[in-house]
DNA sequence: CTGAAAGCGCTTACAG
DNA sequence: CTGAAAGCGCTTACAG
């Protein structure tokens, strides 16, 4: 005692039964006598035994984990993607085995491959999914695989993203409806899926409208090129109409630059970022924004991996039989004070948009 | 193929060697010969196996995993702490097992108990441990434990904390010394450690100076509950002269209520509160707390979990000695605008607080 | 330097 | 309903 871990053997033998019934017992198996059942958890209990998880899955082939594979784990969007998946994976039972890679590819392959005998299925969120072989040569073989807002050029894995082109679409229809003509983007990291298709919607959009005029400035979807970018509007010759920040993070750096110069938002200039984090609504003026379900993502997400699991022992087939286009969440604009005070209290009033939470 | 995943004795076959073999050259050990290796590897590669994470920990009985037992996965708290969890097992090459229990304490135990065999030790927090046995019950035996932020009446495991009495405490005694007299305090949830640490701090510290008079609200650490402390405050019949909540947002459900009603900070009423999370300096005004290294938190606790994996497979007689009084970090104090604006320009001028990511 | 064999702690057909 | 035995896929003394 003491030295060893106690193992199904020392129960077996203080039961007086074999392994092999203790093992029923202990799993709730039908064919087991109900006294030697009760005598078998009595004895368990008692010698605060708990079975080797690994052992366990090495003999039952299912570890009830999820491998969860993302660029990073903490900030706003993973803490809240972390939070759906968390909520489905424990209503289901089943434990999150996460690992980060912070932008490094070989260490996501690391990740990935160091998956295989430790989980029944993965939920991937890579940049790299471009890369031509990169997700076939390093997702393993044989196990059921989500990807999260992962780009695939010819879709071979089903996959879950959100819809950032038809999101910067209406944010850019919101803010010329408000009137405003001249909207200048603050983009995200040049190398981001996310932040491509929200360029790729604002363009889209201002090129849709006679009359509109963009311009881009760079940003890193983080406060700090926030400020810098709304720095670097206040000193352009001709000022925007508004602003339309790629997330809320860098809209918020760029209110600070705005608010530090004794420029106004909406008066002098309007404001919109995407995300809808939770401090959106409480800066000054409160921030119009598209919001996004990270949380319900996370949770369809890892629904749709438990039907595959579920589904069968034949992963890769499975997976490859459901893969087809992506699903695809669309964000909600909710509208607040920072677009345009008029105008927002106007839609208020029809009753339309920012009905959510505020 | 297809249907079997590739096992080492396919390697072993492939390349003409024994598992032995395989297993010696794929691990590094000195005692394979180049050319063998150099065949091993690259018959690996090619057969893109991975060593079967179960099997390899069943017999080398170690699992490269920490396993991490926190009340919830999301928000800033648990965002920032994974945050810093996560930075150190990367450096060390360690997975992270990751189980919330939402405040349940029989999933708490089960989260534990299911550990067994899964990790080579466990970080926990637990608003539990000042129950009678419940830690003792609930740990898995001959692993190494450390307690985070976790309450223990007689120190048994290595534990860290954050000195929430201490931090409470100076705060009050900063907004003492910018001449507010009358300060309330909105409190956290009665069950909750932190919560309950703050409120005696605040306690302490109003007692310890005659003249102060000290006020008590009740608060769910969550900005709603802020909100309603912020307008029951207003609604009281003598108006403090300065709020301390006892986290940052509350104290921004608290600022919200104040803005709605017209009532200016610090102006006409000071505030402050606790943590320091990255919304408190975007704000308006910005927001006086205590800055709280969450992260820092997670990094020491990982580390000296390490260090007791390392230091022995003497798991649980290692965790006892070590054991002794918690590991404290103490908050510091950052003056920002809402405690008192000309308070704070003094104290900057002489070079004080918020020095730091101002 | 290499291989045959035992063993890690379970689960699960297979007999009875 | 129960037990003896094989097997999950590795690692690691033990011999040589």
């Amino acid at each position: 005692m003491g030295r060893q871990a106690v193992t199904i053997r020392d129960v077996a033998r203080e039961a007086k039964v074999s392994v092999a019934t203790v093992s029923r017992a202990l799993n709730g198996h039908s064919n087991v006598a109900e006294p030697v059942r009760r005598q078998v958890l009595e004895v368990a209990r008692r010698l605060r035994y708990s079975p080797h998880g690994a052992a366990r899955s090495l003999s039952s082939r299912s570890t009830q984990t999820i491998g969860v594979v993302l660029p990073d784990l903490h900030g706003e969007f993973f803490s809240e993607l972390i939070r759906g998946i968390d909520a489905v994976a424990r209503a289901r039972g089943r434990r999150l085995l996460l690992s980060s890679y912070h932008g490094d590819p070989d260490e996501q392959g690391a990740a990935l491959r160091a998956m295989r005998g430790r989980v029944d299925g993965l939920l991937v969120m890579s940049p790299y999914g471009d890369r031509p072989g990169f997700l076939a040569e390093n997702l393993p073989q044989l196990l059921p695989v989500v990807l999260i807002n992962t780009h695939q050029p010819e879709p071979a894995w089903p996959a879950l993203e959100i819809d950032n082109h038809a999101g910067a679409v209406a944010m850019v229809e919101h803010l010329l409806a408000l009137g405003h003509r001249r909207i200048a983007f603050i983009g995200g990291p040049a190398h981001n899926h996310d932040a491509r298709e929200r360029l790729r919607g604002f363009r889209d959009a201002i090129a849709a409208h006679p009359g509109a005029v963009g311009e881009e400035y760079p940003g890193e979807f983080d406060e700090a090129s926030g400020h810098r970018a709304g720095r670097a509007i206040l000193a352009s010759g001709t000022r925007p109409d508004a602003v339309f920040a790629a997330n809320d993070m860098m809209a918020l750096g760029c209110l600070y630059a705005f608010v530090q110069a004794g420029v106004r938002v909406p008066g002098d200039i309007a404001l919109a970022g995407f995300d809808d984090i939770p401090l959106a609504r409480f800066v000054h003026p409160s921030l119009t924004t598209m919001r996004v379900s990270i949380a319900a993502l996370g949770e369809r997400a890892l629904a749709r991996l438990l039907e595959q699991i579920e589904a069968g022992a034949d992963g890769a087939e499975t997976a490859g039989a459901a893969a087809g286009a992506a699903q695809v969440m669309v964000p909600e604009l909710v509208v607040r004070e920072s677009s345009g005070r008029e105008a927002a209290r106007a839609q208020a009033r029809r009753g339309r948009p920012g009905k959510g939470r505020e």
